[in-house]
DNA sequence: ATGCGATGATTGGTCTGACCATCTGATCTT
DNA sequence: AAGATCAGATGGTCAGACCAATCATCGCAT
């Protein structure tokens, strides 16, 4: 086959209807002419507008949800169709679970980057927490004693107790990334407890550590405070025996 | 209209299609039946098997898709289709640019969360960095040295030096939510720069501290690097007026 | 006049079936 | 044996249709 020496070709557009959706959203996003709030056309509309499918627009439409950027209901009004969300939903980073699951990352890697995280969130905390920061916090505690808990609620009310003091440190952003970490670390926390011959021999530990992290906060002591959640976490998995977990948090 | 008294009714599912296909999946994963490399049924047998169409199938995929879990390509043969991908792509974390735009989260807490994951990182890459780290980073120190370098080019090697700290810590994760903290805030970054009279001279001073942070990692003085990096950062954001950010970093 | 139920319009949710573009791998040709 | 060719499989896209939930409105009875 002869081919026409010098013709240049410039590849066509490989670029997925569905992408290039995601690409004007976005932009309007950023550009600030989506607000939030804002409702977006009707499905039916907008396809038009964009010159897609309806499908196609709607495996954008999929994605802006999981992300948590959307929130879409049913039916017409003031709360029909595809709202810019305002507060972040449940999507935004709960993917880590499964990238867990896959083994992007490892059991050890989310610890430690749980440790920075909450060391930080956990000195902060105590320099501007709130009285209310305080009573909820002590009320979670509380209900960590029930003598005949469960291993899985034992650890929900951890999750709490972090995730509150990250809350009270005032960085929504620290206390959501807290929260998906527990969260992809859920099932393994509970058969690691599981696995223990006296895990309320643990349990009773973690929570003498736990009400004195919270005193600390109380007293407004940051130093302290942070030291006591480090040495709270490392020596919490230097004890339990985590699935995929190997060494010591600290160097 | 009458009701019959005691009777109870169960609600229909109201749960989406695509929710349930997300959650067979999820389930797999998670359960380890799917592997990292594993292909998944083509859409339509998929399709067939889950009993949905394929539009709704689709829509699952484009999320997982857009969470770094699938990998999907057109055609037959052992690259074809939608494989478990073994390594964290784009997807993942990226969304918190457009929740930043939407307001989700502020400025302040996404800097504040990087002081967190960085002087922690840095302190672990001071303590484990190889030789090849060292030298990944004054090459990229050397390209920073440019006179005639633009704003864009120096933010985008400025990001590139702290996120291969992250990475000489030897945890992928800080690396990739740094990597994400950074590109949401590019934008922002690089207008801020602009607005500078005399960018190039606050560009002097990064690069003197980047080069101290780089020297404290090099002769492994997690301390010391810890403080500078953290030093770098806070009195990066007093000098540069930054949209959206107010107050320094640290109390 | 007012409260409440019926109704229709709108919107998202889902499905069917079809066609295109691309890639793989086997087949055929030279 | 090497290359071109073709058939099959797969993702990408679309059109049209129907269902179900929700809301706004209207009309009726009180």
């Amino acid at each position: 086959m002869n081919e026409a020496a010098g013709a240049s070709w410039t590849p066509v557009s490989r670029v997925r209807a569905h992408e290039q959706v995601m690409m004007q959203i976005e932009e309007q996003i950023i550009g600030g002419e989506l607000k939030v709030g804002d409702h977006l056309p009707s499905e039916r509309e907008l396809s038009v507008l964009l010159g897609v499918s309806r499908p196609s627009l709607r495996e954008t439409l999929r994605v802006l949800e999981a992300l948590g950027v959307l929130d879409i209901r049913r039916g017409g009004g003031p709360d029909g169709g595809a709202v810019l969300t305002g507060s972040p939903g449940a999507g935004a980073v709960e993917p880590l679970t499964l990238q867990l699951a896959l083994g992007h990352f490892t059991h050890r890697e989310l610890v430690d980057t749980r440790l920075a995280l909450e060391t930080w969130s956990c000195a902060r905390a105590a320099q501007q927490r709130s009285d209310e920061d305080l009573e909820a916090l002590a009320a979670i505690l509380e209900r960590m004693d029930a003598p005949d808990i469960e291993t899985a609620e034992f650890n929900e009310l951890d999750t709490r107790f972090h995730v509150r003091i990250a809350e009270a440190s005032g960085n929504a952003l620290t206390a959501r990334l807290m929260t998906t970490l527990r969260r992809a670390i859920r099932r393994q926390m509970i058969d690691a407890y599981a696995r223990l011959p006296e895990w309320r021999v643990t349990a009773q530990t973690v929570r003498a550590e736990h009400h004195a992290i919270l005193e600390a906060i109380a007293e407004r002591d940051a130093e302290r405070a942070e030291r006591l959640v480090r040495e709270h976490i490392t020596s919490f998995y230097a004890t339990v025996p985590v699935e995929g977990y190997q060494g010591a948090a600290t160097a």
